[in-house]
RNA sequence: GAUCUCGCUACGGUUGGC
């Protein structure tokens, strides 16, 4: 069954889902191994419900099973699975530790991921890193500097999730004093400093570090792009873009929002129509730019079409429809996102609510918010 | 021996302030 799990393998990792599938028929002895890959190739082709239901079936999992099906759900966002997965596994190693600490720690939930690291039998720097990010990420900087001087062997990402946690604090000059000291540099923490110099408006200097970075990446263009378009400078945002060596989706998906930000509603479509392969960001962005024009059905048609949808286009339907004075079809989506198991969070109430204060509903905005304290645990105040 | 290979940078959601 070896060389059977080599084929599926092959087939999986060429995204042939149809021979796999066909292979895994006709296998004499299906194992542990053979699943685990089927669940892994079905998931990385978008067929997360296909994954699921094989998990579901398999008579027995290891580690690796269940850490696949947290990275799954970790990568779709849905923090709530993997955390009853996570909660249900009955033993962990590092790997599948890590993976739940930093999908707790990017929902917010600093709490329950410093339990997980606190109960940890053994740690690697990857775990620290994930720490450091979080304590940035919630604004306890003193924790952050405490934990990045316990870690014993600093690597690159190590440094850089502290370059990264200066720069979510505001803190520009500190993260440019932090990038000086790191033994060794790449695209990322160049990335990173430069990101900040554009967010805060420094544009020249944005440009300086561009220009004296001895390699870069598609991303170092596209942290550029986002600096142009948010200082309002389009036509070097667009030149920008024209000059860049290749176009992936990230840089389509910076133009639109450019553009969008921009006035420009006919450009931000054409170049959205021009993507191959839309991601969830191109689709948001798009469904906004529409939204702000009043193109209530322009945008739910995007959404309609959405391979599949997460908390944030979930949370951008709601509020297009809210603002646009669809009450009834705001809640009814709101009904939708709940049944699909995608939870609501602070920002998707405030769309509902906001919606409701602009219809004049004060009775449906009441109801509303003591939903928010009963079913979904979320603090109105 | 085959399967997860987890950490850092970019683009998308709400309301309000100057």
């Amino acid at each position: 069954s070896l060389a059977w799990n080599t084929m599926l393998t092959a087939y999986a990792q060429g995204g042939d889902m149809l021979s796999a599938t066909i292979l895994l028929q006709k296998m004499p002895h299906r194992d542990l191994v053979s699943s685990n890959i089927i669940i892994q190739a079905f998931a990385s082709n978008g067929c997360l419900d296909e994954s699921t239901s094989v998990f579901l079936t398999m008579p027995q999992k290891n580690v690796i099973t269940w850490n696949t099906m947290i990275t799954v759900y970790a990568q779709r966002g849905d923090t709530q699975k993997a955390k009853i997965l996570f909660d249900r596994m009955p033993q962990w190693d590092i790997l599948s530790s890590n993976a739940m600490i930093q999908v707790l720690a990017h929902a917010g939930r600093i709490t329950e991921s410093k339990i997980i690291f606190e109960s940890m039998p053994e740690t690697n720097v990857a775990t620290w890193t994930c720490v450091i990010s979080a304590n940035a990420g919630v604004g306890n900087l003193e924790e952050m500097w405490r934990l990045f001087s316990l870690v014993e062997q600093k690597d690159i990402v190590c440094w850089n999730a502290l370059v990264g946690g200066l720069v979510t604090a505001m803190q520009t000059f500190k993260a440019k004093e932090a990038l000086d000291r790191m033994p060794s540099w790449n695209v990322v923490a160049w990335n990173t400093v430069m990101s900040a110099y554009a967010r805060d408006g420094y544009l020249t200097d944005a440009k300086r570090m561009f220009l004296s970075m001895p390699f870069r990446d598609h991303l170092a263009w596209c942290v550029l792009l986002t600096g142009y378009g948010e200082c309002g400078e389009l036509l070097n945002s667009i030149q920008a873009f024209n000059r860049m060596p290749l176009h992936d989706v990230v840089s389509w998906n910076v133009m639109i929002s450019v553009y969008a930000l921009n006035g420009c509603l006919v450009q931000a479509k054409s170049i959205f129509d021009r993507i191959l392969e839309h991601n969830l960001s191109s689709c948001t962005t798009m469904m906004v730019a529409f939204s702000v024009n009043g193109h209530v059905s322009c945008a739910r048609e995007v959404f309609e079409n959405m391979p599949w949808k997460d908390q944030r286009s979930w949370t951008a339907l709601i509020a297009v429809l809210a603002r646009n004075g669809h009450m009834q079809d705001a809640i009814n989506a709101f009904q939708a996102m709940n049944l699909e198991g995608i939870s609501p969070d602070e920002i998707t109430f405030i769309a509902i609510l906001s919606g409701c204060s602009h219809a004049g509903k004060i009775i449906g905005a009441r109801e509303h918010f003591l939903l928010i304290q009963s079913d979904f645990g979320i603090d109105p105040i």
